[in-house]
RNA sequence: GCCGUUGUAGCUUAGCUGGUAGAGCACUCGGCUGUUAACCGAGCGGUCGUCGGUUCGAAUCCGACCAGCGGCGCCA
């Protein structure tokens, strides 16, 4: 049994094979029936030929439609008349379903193919997309395996939030409440102790009603924690991960990225050196774009799309305000009124994809930004005793893998770019 | 939370100023072809989101309700 993708080679004409999978398209006529059968690799022609199949093969192929599954054995001929450049002689043939007629036909609208998620994950583009997120999540864990970093597994069901109580899931726990979590970046924290650089790949749940091209209430977080080093340096670890993510891609989805009708050539710019911009500098620039943004101003997703065509590669965005972020964040000690973070914006539009920056480490400073952010430090127990016991300076940060791949794949909304989409309006399939 | 929009066959839709519905795809049958999202002919398929109102007459006008979609904010 050979994949189709293998079959695709000159090495293959004139010999026999055998391949399985579904239906692709069919045509028929009273003496030939082409099939093109799909399996996980590629699509390729197969032709059945009323002169050399007995009637009854013959006529169980003709009946087959979209998505019917058989098997096919045959002789396999260059030819240019078919999709792929070669096709299969049918010498041999077995159905294994035959198969009412398949829902998704063409001229289908965005709704009715989200609605059949189930069904439109086999479609060409769907395949494309899949192949690729399995590209993006290995590549970013193979980059920090190599890094020597340790991946942790942190709880996805917590009892404190990591950024604004207002956007957490409550889920009943044994006649409690417990909450899903929105960030792993606190338990990260309390791995480098231990093992002083570790990464994960979790899922995280924000409970905002957010109706935009970028949400998802469930989305794939990946998050790293460093311990030792500062804003600058995690930096640099980021912009080689993401240029890894990138080369990766380009490496093993031209295929897939061409299928999307992705600008190759446009994600390989990518992975030139980032530019790193100060906040203050940026709402300049902003301005010289023709946006009217004044410090303090956060940046809203127009505007990041607006500034995000003037660039080739991501952008680090350093020295935020204090008050647009958090409150884990460490102030410059320059100048205390901004924070050593950095935001991540990918290019063509795209916007935020990483948010991280150095951790408030002094236990002092800590209690008191938790103060004037009205937490209870009763709850963060465990996380003030990070600071109590062998603080070290770290830095860290989070990345929407959807996002990423948003972005990678240049799609217009995040959910064709995740197969099942959890949006606020969407649970099914 | 705010703003905007849509609801007609399984799917994608046409239907302007009111005269009780047309098409494409899918499916079935027939024809034809080395076909490429094939083509040609026929067939199947719709109480026009729901309820009420105006009218001789409503998919079309009005009202209420229901459901869906898009964008912003929030963030990754």
């Amino acid at each position: 049994m050979e994949k189709i993708s293998q079959v695709l080679h000159d090495d293959f004409i004139g010999k026999s094979v055998a391949v399985r999978g579904w239906v692709y398209r069919i045509r028929t006529s009273k003496k030939l029936a082409f099939i093109i059968i799909r399996d996980s690799t590629g699509i390729i022609q197969a032709v059945a030929n009323s002169e050399r199949l007995s009637e009854k093969i013959f006529s169980d192929l003709s009946s087959l439609k979209v998505e019917s599954s058989l098997s096919i054995e045959g002789i396999v001929r260059k030819d240019e008349r078919s999709v792929a450049g070669y096709e299969i002689d049918i010498v041999s043939a077995h159905v294994f379903q035959n198969n009412d007629k398949f829902p998704i036909s063409r001229d289908l609208g965005e709704e009715f193919l989200l609605d059949n998620r189930h069904l439109w994950l086999r479609s060409r583009e769907m395949t494309a997309v899949t192949k690729i997120r399995s590209t993006i999540f290995k590549a970013f864990s193979d980059f920090y395996y190599s890094r020597g970093f340790y991946q942790v597994q942190p709880p996805l069901m917590v009892s404190t939030a990591t950024e604004g109580g207002s956007t957490l899931f409550k889920v009943p726990f044994f006649g409690d409440e417990v909450n899903l979590t929105q960030s792993s970046q606190f338990y990260l924290e309390t791995f480098i102790f231990s093992l002083e650089n570790v990464f994960t790949i979790s899922p995280s749940f924000r409970a905002e009603k957010s109706r935009t091209w970028r949400h998802l209430t469930e989305y794939w977080h990946a998050e790293a924690e460093c311990a030792w080093i500062g804003n600058e340096e995690m930096m640099n670890i980021e912009e080689d991960m993401i240029r890894y993510i990138v080369e990766k891609v380009l490496e093993s989805n031209i295929p897939e990225l061409k299928e999307l009708g992705r600008d190759i050539e446009a994600l390989r710019k990518a992975t030139a050196p980032f530019p790193r911009i100060r906040y203050e500098k940026l709402i300049e620039m902003a301005n010289s774009f023709g946006l009217d943004l004044k410090y303090g101003d956060d940046l809203g997703a127009d505007e990041e799309r607006k500034i995000m065509v003037h660039f080739d590669t991501p952008i680090f965005v350093t020295h935020f305000p204090r008050e647009l972020k958090t409150f884990y964040h460490m102030p410059d000690p320059g100048n205390p009124n901004v924070i050593l973070c950095h935001d991540l914006l990918a290019p063509e539009g795209y916007g935020e994809i990483v948010g991280g920056g150095e951790r408030i480490w002094d236990l002092q400073t800590l209690e008191q930004r938790m103060k004037e952010y009205n937490l209870n430090p009763e709850e963060y127990y465990w996380y003030l005793d990070l600071r109590r016991y062998g603080s070290v300076p770290h830095s860290g940060f989070g990345m929407g893998l959807d996002r990423v791949a948003l972005w990678i794949m240049h799609l217009d909304t995040i959910t064709n770019a995740i197969p099942y989409p959890r949006t606020v309006r969407r649970t099914k399939p």
